[in-house]
DNA sequence: GCTTTGCATTGGATTGATTCTCATTTATAC
DNA sequence: GTATAAATGAGAATCAATCCAATGCAAAGC
């Protein structure tokens, strides 16, 4: 158990050096929450809360910061949904494209690899060079149709 | 000339009405910058700037409430683009996509129906009822290429 | 023609998200 | 351990957007 602990602590200081951050507690505990939380995508807040939940309180500014620092160094990905907070998730380095369901907020992830090569082919087209994109369908999921 | 602000004036305000808004000076002073603009994407603030300019000033909250009534009476579109501020472009009727320079901040649009019906069926493989849906490629336009 | 009524407009205050500042703390190299 | 540079925390500041209370305006009724 303390084992499993330190060596997790271990294998996220890794993760952290790995992207050129030094290891520091705060950016242990929030890259921690990315890693644990069972929803994947979480607002600054949201991570906040999750800390102040488990008396890890970690003050808003260095969240802020430190995710900022994390989507720099790829570490995460930050969306712009609904609404005008930023929303975090963990870089798992395969992309995918969103579907968020205006009603429960649910955030479903899918990949389609004709879209992702259209796009190409429609930059392209344009002589534009894409470095990225963002694709997100907004609608019901089947939890809320008809409602 | 004046004959020709007039007409001008009198079709803004049948675009109003037929928009079920009633038409008052400051609605056909924004539609009337939507409409003039060269630019096709602008913000609340770009429009509050090109009234301010013309000496028409119109209060920032009245254009954040005008905008948001063009909206829903579908007369405009409303964007998120880079940042975190909201961008706003004439509803042409025919939908199309945006890919987005990150240098110079040139908006080109383009529609592609192979995507569109892709997105389609891909929401309908998962149940999901897609109202709208947003694609922007972010990148370097052709003026902006390797720099 | 004048008053009433109700929606529209206004600007300022306010909120919510995010960033900045700076004094203090922490991590890393020596 | 000590020095040095980076990181943190708390609150102030900023930016976009919305709310609110006061005022204006225009059509409907008298």
């Amino acid at each position: 158990m303390i084992q499993s602990l330190v060596t997790e602590v271990e294998s996220l200081s890794e993760d952290l050096n790995k992207a050129g951050l030094k290891s520091t507690l705060p950016r242990l505990k929030i890259l921690s929450i990315l890693e644990a939380s069972k929803v994947r995508h979480l607002s600054a807040e949201d991570v906040y809360e999750e800390l102040r939940k488990e008396n890890q309180t970690v003050g808003l500014a260095t969240i802020y910061r430190v995710l900022s620092q994390f989507v720099d160094a790829g570490l995460v990905v930050r969306h712009q949904f609904e609404g005008n907070k930023s929303i975090y998730e963990l870089n798992d380095d395969e992309h995918h494209d969103h579907m968020v369901c205006l009603k429960c907020g649910k955030v479903i992830e899918f990949l389609d690899q004709k879209i992702e090569s259209l796009q190409k082919q429609v930059a392209d087209k344009h002589d534009f060079e894409m470095q990225d994109h963002s694709l997100i369908l907004f609608g019901f999921c089947k939890d809320c149709h008809s409602s």
